[in-house]
DNA sequence: TCATTTGATGAAGGATTCTTCAGGTTCGGA
DNA sequence: TCCGAACCTGAAGAATCCTTCATCAAATGA
């Protein structure tokens, strides 16, 4: 591979049989699972599809190459989480700060552990070509929700500025990624989603307050 | 290497002439500048000797693999950034919390920014074998540091748990890391430290007001 | 039923990478 | 000056790995 390929990052071939559905989810399966077990720098896609019970010749049929399916299982994941927060953040329209923020982080917190595996696995691949710009849009995506719903917050004036949220967000989110990576115990994820809603509240709450003094 | 191979990661030689310091030197700055130009993914030892203005054999006689040349590298950066913590951590002591925070929150933004280039370049090597070990290490080093110094506030009785401390510093981390990856200005790096300040003060006097209140 | 489309196979080409080692060069002290 | 130790070189072996493609199997629907 020259240097500066560029590499096609859209499937190949989208399922229309119901075998091949099966099969690309398999794929995306197994990716994780091999992330998990050998590590990014040993996932080779001979290793994912025959863990994925299918041949590479099969792989290579509905992705271009490898870091396409990387990028697939990345993108899909990081657009659940945030699908999941986006409707946190509607139902949580126009109550108190407080209460927005923790509903906001137990969603957050909530839609990582559901499959908390593939959090993990994925941490490995998002320094990798194409995960930087992702995270970048899913990022401005989160962050202007957050703000929409801060706006309708029925007890403070003028919400928390852009990046205050840019801040509380990479805060949680980070936050959340170094207790995943200790293969917490549900008691544990529990103290924390706590904590978390306190940091987040007593940052915004501070921040706001910040705001209207000037 | 098969699948679970152990692998070394003590230094092979250690030099004693002047000019293989400096060459081993050059090799450390190379592999962050490969890491940055080209990624993770397509770091070879040759292109990182090359870059070094060495032969990739002299890499191997102070790195037995090339595992071994990144933790060397990830070690020494993370070391240097905790020692410049800690510091900031002694002299903070018997001081008042938020002076206390802040003064540690500075240090750390200041060693991160100090070389930016690295801990970029670095992330992408966290997730490798040796890197979630070393990872775990410094957290409880830096946890320990932040707790002896909060036992010592001025103005509190009792310090938030090893939990919430926990939980700060890899939300500050996390913050930091984010920013990072964007590139930031100067001005924007300043505006962020006072926000983290002002995140890490908030969430700790809240965390202490629990604490007492139980 | 049968032609056409869709799906699956896996050996093999081509390319890259890690690591070694035999042989040469430079340094430091005696 | 001279010798041994430290240092450097880079071609080449051995091991992977990515990706393709000719070929076979299954499903669809007319």
């Amino acid at each position: 591979m020259p240097a500066d390929a560029i590499v096609a990052f859209v499937p190949r071939k989208t399922p229309v049989q119901a075998r091949s559905t099966v099969t690309v989810e398999a794929i995306s399966e197994a990716a994780i699972q091999v992330l998990l077990s050998h590590g990014a720098e040993r996932l080779t896609t001979t290793r994912v599809a025959q863990r994925a019970g299918v041949s590479v010749g099969t792989l290579y049929q509905y992705y271009p190459n490898k870091q396409s399916l990387l990028f697939a299982v990345l993108e899909n994941h990081l657009t659940n989480v945030v699908a999941t927060v986006e409707a946190a953040c509607e139902s949580a329209c126009r109550k108190p700060l407080a209460e927005m923020i923790r509903e906001m982080v137990e969603a957050f917190v909530d839609a990582k552990m559901d499959r908390a595996d593939i959090s993990v696995a994925l941490y490995q691949v998002a320094a990798d070509v194409g995960g930087p710009a992702l995270i970048k849009r899913i990022n401005q995506r989160s962050r202007k929700t957050v703000e929409a719903m801060l706006e309708t917050a029925s007890d403070i004036t003028s919400p928390p500025d852009k990046f205050a949220i840019d801040i509380m967000l990479s805060a949680m989110a980070g936050a959340m990624r170094s207790l995943l990576e200790t293969g917490p115990s549900p008691a544990t994820v529990r103290k924390a989603r706590e904590q978390l809603v306190l940091l987040c509240q007593s940052y915004m709450t501070a921040a706001t307050a910040t705001a209207k003094r000037v």
